[in-house]
DNA sequence: ATTGTTGCAAAAATTTTGCATTATC
DNA sequence: GATAATGCAAAATTTTTGCAACAAT
């Protein structure tokens, strides 16, 4: 426990935003969002960080919607919809397993991750 | 018939760069594939053509990979392999339907793709 | 003191765009 | 000749990075 690692006051702020939103946000977003409790925030230190909980594990890359790369706090396996006309993405929390896990596995792929997304419209622009 | 559009020389030699490869490529992929026939061609043909292949739906964008987003000449629906060590994508083509798939279109999303993505090392990086 | 973290600004890198020119019908 | 497509370079974006300053033990 000598190690101080993590625990900075702007390195939890960024955290928690991700974390305490369900809006798979970008890089900008939470800066923009934090900006006004830290003025002094920069979106510098917004993508160290969040580089960092990638390698971490805590957080994951969603998507990139738009041209910005967006991410989820929640680290348990599930899907995402994505619409295409607003940009929104929806949590799916039922995420199915499929023989097709196991088949990829026996042809000598090691599984990571796995990541089932849908594209539409969601049910306030369709 | 009277309209003239998509059958200009580079127009189709980039089509058919993407399409008769199996690498997932890069706007800058293709680029570099055709700059020995057409050495005057320009990164932003490129990029323009393939915006437009994605709006009349002959290519699909799989992912971005190390900041660069790669596409996909195979609009039949198929599941991605990412390998998150050397970046190649390989195609899953036993794409499985799901009771997902139905729950989210009684729930009001209109789906208009599905995108199965498996991360993970694969034969030649494990 | 030593190591970690940040702000700031510059730099990289990808993608888009304006406009004059070229190609195609 | 009219419209479509391109080259080129500049611009717009997102993301990364170098470095000096600051924070924490």
């Amino acid at each position: 426990m000598s190690k101080r690692k993590n625990f900075s006051t702007k390195r939890m702020a960024i955290l928690n935003t991700i974390c305490s939103t369900d809006c798979h946000p970008s890089a900008k977003w939470v800066y923009n969002n934090l900006k006004e409790k830290y003025p002094d925030l920069s979106l510098g230190t917004v993508y160290r960080n969040i580089s960092l909980f990638k390698e971490e594990g805590v957080v994951n890359a969603v998507a990139n919607v738009n041209g910005e790369e967006r991410i989820d706090g929640i680290t348990e396996p599930h899907s995402h919809f994505i619409c295409t006309k607003c940009g929104s993405i929806y949590d799916i929390l039922n995420q199915e397993l499929t023989a097709l896990d196991s088949v990829l596995t026996d042809e000598g792929f090691h599984i990571e991750s796995k990541s089932i997304t849908y594209y539409g419209k969601c049910n306030k622009c369709s």
